[in-house]
DNA sequence: GCTTGACCTTGACGTTGCGTAAAGGTGTAA
DNA sequence: TTACACCTTTACGCAACGTCAAGGTCAAGC
């Protein structure tokens, strides 16, 4: 598919401007000019334009961005993996600024005070920085449960120190699973105190505990694989482990 | 509490130069000046600072940003109601930003492969805006709904289709529950129906259906004020309502 | 009292990533 | 052939600061 500067402008939702100015400052050429100097851009330019818009949502300069993809040892699959953590920071930075109006506003119907530091929280991206560091490693390819915490998080208004003691249960969770099954015994007392774990964090989400429901969402985690892929990080078998750990706690086993 | 230039600059994470052209453009004076010719800032230019930074973060100029913010009509309440609003459509644009990252990722691993168009999603803010026009008001006040919404889809990795018949469903489920309030048995024929259109949104989110889970399910719409509120709008009395004609549904009435 | 170093001031010019004419050539459908 | 929607290059403008430069101020320690 060949496409002329207007037509790659409206798929790509820029401007004919911006499409000479990446040409004429080397970021983007086309892939040839017709006879009346016309730009025909091809497929591969198409893909480029995709790269660079990804950086440049990222607030990147065009030079950097320039210099990363034609950096001869650029590694693309790397960088999308990269995109998508950047773009997950970003996201949870925004949620620090979606909990800040929400608490002006709480501050603002007399509900609660803020402190000056933290009217500011979410704006800074120093901080954000810091927490990428921090975590970034951990994230890696757990985005999926961390898009759910956050939005149960933010579902339940929770206060961000309830969040943080909700993210420390569900490791605490994860961790006794492992010891739990390493000593293999469902019927156990670190089996039990994984089930007890796991009884608390669901407490955070649903605050009707129901044995059922505790029991129901065990079998859940055996029968989808997404989330028994989660458990599985635990210890081989991990989602088998804790809903039979679970069915024994709640007394459902029979 | 006072502040000096570099205080609240690193109290709100912005450089000194950034305040100084802010009092320039007269968009935020400090409080007074000491007799040196210091910048002195007190708490109403605190909060003032973080007002412009809410609306600098939504990509407002900071033209229109003194515009707004100096209007004596200028409604502090509301305006924060309207961050929120935008910062939760930024959201959904992040989403769409990191669907189609983790798109790009599996077509590079050849699972699958892009149309040229869908290389742009997310991109778009046009789209988003548009988004916004068409469910704005309809989102308003039940942003927990929304984001559970986003991340289940996101977690189950949806594709946009069935993200959108899923939020059909979801729509559906709730006008059949408001006419079936209406009618006002649980164990008549449009009750049924919101039950089993339950059950289908449900298969969504949880493949391994169970009647117990369900009813476990419907019961916690009843305990949980957050959730009953959701099911309050479909009609008076609807989060009941609605675990009756579930538990009648899945046989568990007894 | 004096120095040191971290603060503060007001200019003033530079930069990025385009927007927006201006002045003109091209393609094609009626 | 006449619109009309496209395309070209050139060039100036702009917002929101960054970044010197050249100097005044304040608190602490000697």
């Amino acid at each position: 598919m060949e496409y002329t500067i207007q037509k790659l402008a409206k798929l790509a939702g820029v401007s004919t401007r911006t499409l000479r100015y990446y040409d004429e400052i080397g970021l983007l050429a086309p892939a040839r000019k017709n006879s009346a100097g016309y730009r025909i851009y091809g497929r591969e330019e198409v893909d480029k334009l995709q790269q660079i818009l990804f950086y440049r949502e990222l607030g990147m300069d065009l030079d950097s961005i320039r210099k990363i993809i034609s950096d001869p040892s650029f590694d693309g699959p790397a960088a999308l993996r990269m995109h998508r953590e950047k773009l997950l920071a970003r996201r949870r930075q925004l949620d620090l600024l979606i909990i800040n109006v929400e608490s002006t506003i709480s501050a603002a119907e007399g509900k609660s005070t803020m402190a000056d530091n933290e009217k500011f929280k979410g704006f800074k991206q120093k901080l954000v920085d810091d927490n990428e560091r921090q975590y970034g490693e951990e994230i890696r390819g757990k985005y999926g449960d961390d898009a759910v915490d956050k939005s149960n998080a933010k579902m339940l208004n929770m206060s961000e120190e309830k969040y943080e003691e909700f993210r420390r249960l569900e490791q605490e969770v994860l961790s006794t699973l492992a010891e739990a099954c390493k000593a293999g015994d469902p019927a156990g007392e670190l089996a039990r105190k994984a089930a007890a774990l796991h009884k608390e964090w669901l407490n955070f989400t649903w605050p009707s505990y129901s044995k059922e429901v505790h029991a129901g969402l065990a079998q859940m985690y055996v029968d989808d694989e997404r989330f028994a892929a989660y458990y599985e990080k635990a210890c081989e078998g991990g989602a088998k482990f804790l809903r039979d750990a679970i069915l024994i706690y709640t007394g459902l086993d029979q």
